[in-house]
DNA sequence: TCACTGTTGTTAGAAGTTCTAACACAAGTT
DNA sequence: AACTTGTGTTAGAACTTCTAACAACAGTGA
C-alpha cells in the first residue's frame, strides 16, 4: 500500500496551496485568489494544481470548510477554558474567543459571514461546523436558570444573566416554533426556545459589531470597536440592556 | 454651447451602464461586473465604455456613491414621513425604511456594508452620504429626554425610549470622547454622547440582523429574519432589552 | 529484469477578462 | 473649408480559468 505515502504527499500539497490561497485572500480579497498565481508561488505550473482542486470553487469550498472548523475550534477552546467560571464570565470568554478569531484574520471571518459568493452554496458538513460555534455559545447561556427560575451558581457575582424573565407576551410564537424546529433538526432539542433566542440575538449583536470592524468601517470614524464590542457583551450579560445604558465594564479586561 | 447636449447624452450613457452593472451585481456579485459585458448589452464594443469610466474601479466608485445616497434618501424619507409621531414609532419608521431598502436590493446593501473591495477606499463624498443615514437615525432618538431628563411628548404611549438613564459608571470615557470627536468632525457637535452611543449601538444591532439576512444565512435555518429584526427594534425602544426578554410587538405591523 | 498502471508534471491552446494604442468618423467651431 | 473634440472602432498585450494531449515518474506483477 504505497497509496498512503502518496496520499500524504497529496495532502501536504493541498495544505500548502490553501496556505498560499489564504495569503492571497488577505492581500487581495476573494477575487484575488488565482490558481495560477498559487501554482507559481509553489514553483509549479498552473494546470498542475488542477490535479488537486477541480477548480477555483473547489479550492474555495475547502477554505470555507477549514475556516468554519477553525472558528468552531477556537470558540470551543475558549468555552472549555472557562469551565467552572461564572456564567457571565463564560459569556465573556465566548465573546472574547469569537472576536479574537475574527480580528486575527478578518478575511476569513468575512469569507464565512460576509458577502456570499455568487452561486456558492456551503456543503452540508460546513453547516454542521457553523452549528458547533452556535452550540458553544448556547452552552454558556444558563439554561438551568431559565428552566428552573433559580440563578446558577455564581450568577449573582457581576450581574444576573438576563435570561430569567417572565413569560413573553405574544407574536413570539412563530419565532419560537422556528427556533424549536431549527434546534430539533440538529439534535439539540433539549434547549428551551428562550435560550435559543438569546443565543441567536446575542450572536447577531456580536456579529453586528464584528462585521463592521473587520470591514474597516470604524476606522474613518475614529472609534475603537473593542469598546463597542465590550458594551454589547456586557449588555448581553447585564439586565440593563438598553442601547445607551451602562457601558461600564466590571469584568476582566 | 452644444456641450450641454453632449453632456446630457454622456450622462444618459453612464446611467444606462450603471443600471446594467447593477443587474450584473445582483446576478453574479461584484466579481461578475464586467465592463465588456456591460458594453455588449448596450450594443457597443468593450473599449467604448472606457470613454465613460476610467476603469472598473471607477465604475464601482460610482455604484457605491449612488447606493449611499440612495440609502440616505430612503431613510430620510421614512423619517420625514413619521414626523409628529411618537418617538418609538419614529424609530420603527427608520428601522423599517432601513430594512426595506436593504432587502429590496441585498447586493447594494452588501456593496456598502459587506465585504470591502481589496484596495478600495471610499471617496470623501460617499462618507458624507453614509453620515446622512446615521443622522436620520439620530434625529429620531429623543435627544431632549436625555438632556433634560424629561420624556418627550408621546414617549410614554408605547414604552419609554431607553435613553433616559442615570450617568454611566466608568470606562465609557474613552468611547464618549471618541463619539464626541466623531460627531464634532461632521458638524453634529450638539448631539450628546449618550445619543451618539445609542445611535451607533442601535445601528450595529440592526446591521447584525440585516447583514446576515441579506447574506442568506437565515435561509437554511428556517428562521424568519423579519421577526428577529422586529425583536431587535423593539428592544431598542423598550427598556427591557435583554437578548431573550420580550419579543412582543405592540407597534404597527 | 521487464512491462503495466496510476499519479503527477509539462506544454499548447481555447475562451474569457481588463485595459492601451492607433485609427475612423461625425458634430460643432472658427 | 479646416480644425478641434468626442466617440466609436479594431488590434493587441497581458492576464485569467480550465481542457487536452503528452512525458516522466513511482510502485506492482509476471
Amino acid at each position: 500500500m504505497v497509496n498512503v505515502r502518496r496520499e500524504r504527499f497529496r495532502e501536504e500539497t493541498k495544505v500548502e496551496a490553501k496556505r498560499i490561497a489564504l495569503e492571497q485572500l488577505a492581500e487581495q480579497g476573494i477575487a484575488g485568489i488565482s490558481v495560477n498565481a498559487i501554482a507559481k508561488r509553489m514553483g509549479v505550473t498552473g494546470p498542475a494544481l488542477y490535479r488537486y482542486f477541480k477548480g477555483r470553487d473547489d479550492l474555495l469550498n475547502d477554505l470555507v470548510r477549514d475556516a468554519w472548523h477553525d472558528l468552531a475550534d477556537a470558540v470551543e477552546a475558549a468555552v472549555s477554558a472557562s469551565e467552572g467560571a461564572d456564567p457571565p464570565d463564560r459569556v465573556r470568554a465566548f465573546a472574547a474567543g469569537f472576536r479574537s478569531w475574527a480580528i486575527a484574520q478578518p478575511h476569513r471571518y468575512l469569507l464565512l459571514l460576509g458577502t456570499p459568493l455568487p452561486g456558492y452554496q456551503a456543503p452540508e458538513d460546513t453547516i454542521m461546523a457553523a452549528h458547533r460555534t452556535m452550540s458553544a455559545f448556547l452552552a454558556v447561556l444558563p439554561t438551568g436558570a431559565l428552566a428552573a427560575g433559580a440563578p446558577p451558581a455564581g450568577a449573582q457575582s457581576t450581574g444576573a444573566l438576563a435570561t430569567g424573565e417572565p413569560p413573553r407576551e405574544d407574536a413570539t410564537a412563530g419565532l419560537d416554533a422556528q427556533l424549536v424546529a431549527w434546534a430539533g433538526s440538529r439534535g439539540e432539542g433539549t434547549v428551551p426556545p428562550a435560550v435559543l433566542l438569546a443565543g441567536l440575538r446575542g450572536f447577531t449583536r456580536l456579529h453586528g459589531v464584528l462585521s463592521l470592524e473587520v470591514a474597516g468601517q470604524f476606522g474613518p470614524m475614529g472609534i475603537d470597536p473593542a469598546l463597542l464590542y465590550r458594551a454589547e457583551v456586557e449588555s448581553l450579560i447585564l439586565g440593563d440592556s438598553d442601547v445607551r445604558g451602562s457601558t461600564s465594564v466590571s469584568g476582566p479586561g
